[in-house]
DNA sequence: CGACTGACCGACCGATCGGTCAGTGCTAGC
DNA sequence: GCTAGCACTGACCGATCGGTCGGTCAGTCG
């Protein structure tokens, strides 16, 4: 039965080499774009030859499009919700925003890939983008902050997908400006992953209103 | 004086068709890229020989990076700071956001080329960036908060640059996304700039946190 | 007028692009 | 030992790429 399990039979097989051109072809793609990247570059990339890029993958469009389709499909993972709103709001907002970012780095190249499309902006990319089951794991996310309105950690007025929007947005552009953002002086809080986890959720949670308790101020 | 004021020997003359093909190019440039955009087409773009665009710029790099310099310079103008701390806060957060979205989508193909060099991620580009007078505008916008927490307007725990980073994430992502955000029911606010704005504005200045005198706000 | 200039163009160049093809070598089943 | 199948390759192809070249033309200045 070892046999038979190692006797792969599936009509799909991952191929040894075939692995070696997706993950180079991931990295280049993400890096230089579909135009900028050549199937020479890819093979040499890979250490097999381009005619071999062309045995594993019809054409450069179509291990452009399998590489898209598998960071679509990859791209639930990336904000899988471990937001709990129920409890202690302001702590599952930090290890969210936490847990969010080192997803997004480890996941770099499939997340620049995603970037990238949005940015060509086809309508074709969107569409599989919104089916992906990223609006889904967004829903998720919606609905725990919807459950901790119910339960009162959250307040009534606020909108909860905007909320999660700008959670998201957020540890986003975060991994997008990457060292430019924390270059930046008033951006400290940035360099540790920690330290911005846990000022963000303070900041989302608490407002930028003074004086939570003590009465509103008068305009002068 | 006319003759002399029309008969400025200024060592850059703007040239009358230069100037559409740096349009062309601009947005050429913007929807596919540097490599995915050829000289052929710029030229077909902006209805002159491909030989004429080589006469205007030396190179198709030459052309690009003085494109780039060029969103790079512009690129202050982007988030020029009309952020009030010290009055209504709340209004100025909602004003800013308004605007600077309004802002984005007017400079369109400009955000698209600095989107695609922050993506591409050299060091020589986002040192560009880093000096092009965004991190000045940046600064005044921090330095708004600043000036609202010595007055009592803005919570001091607030750690100014990370809020103003928020906002600006929240937009630019907002910009980014585009079509996509704006079909998920869960973001119905996207879907006009100043219902986003007002909400966002909400959001950002009473948090998520409950308690902060729930009773005393009215939506407009 | 002639000398000069800058905008503009058609034709062309070598290099590189995506893609094809006729094989080679290795392994497994007979 | 034979053969079918598969991963893999070097050599090659037409198309397109960025870039050059020689030259035309309208306008300007002395």
């Amino acid at each position: 039965m070892n046999r038979a399990a190692s006797r792969i039979r599936a009509p799909r097989a991952p191929s040894p080499g075939a692995r070696r051109i997706e993950a180079a072809a991931r990295r280049l793609f993400a890096n230089r774009g579909y135009a900028g990247t050549s199937m020479a570059e890819i093979a040499a990339a890979a250490r097999v030859s381009k005619a071999t890029v062309f045995h594993h993958f019809r054409s450069k469009r179509t291990l452009y499009e399998s590489l898209v389709g598998d960071a679509m499909a990859g791209f639930r993972e990336q904000l899988v919700p471990l937001l709990d709103a129920e409890g202690d709001l302001q702590g599952s907002l930090r290890e969210f925003a936490s847990a969010h970012v080192e997803r997004l780095t480890r996941m770099q190249g499939t997340m620049r890939l995603i970037a990238r499309e949005m940015l060509s902006g086809t309508s074709a990319s969107s569409d599989l983008l919104a089916g992906s089951g990223m609006s889904q794991n967004f829903s998720l996310l919606v609905d725990a902050l919807r459950r901790g309105q119910a339960q009162g950690t959250v307040r009534a007025e606020v909108d909860p997908g905007l909320a999660v929007f700008l959670l998201l947005s957020a540890n986003w552009f975060l991994f997008q400006t990457g060292t430019l953002t924390r270059r930046n002086p008033d951006l400290a809080v940035t360099i540790s992953t920690e330290t911005y986890a846990a000022e963000l959720a303070r900041l989302l949670y608490f407002g930028l209103a003074p004086t939570a308790g003590p009465g509103h101020q008068e305009s002068p």
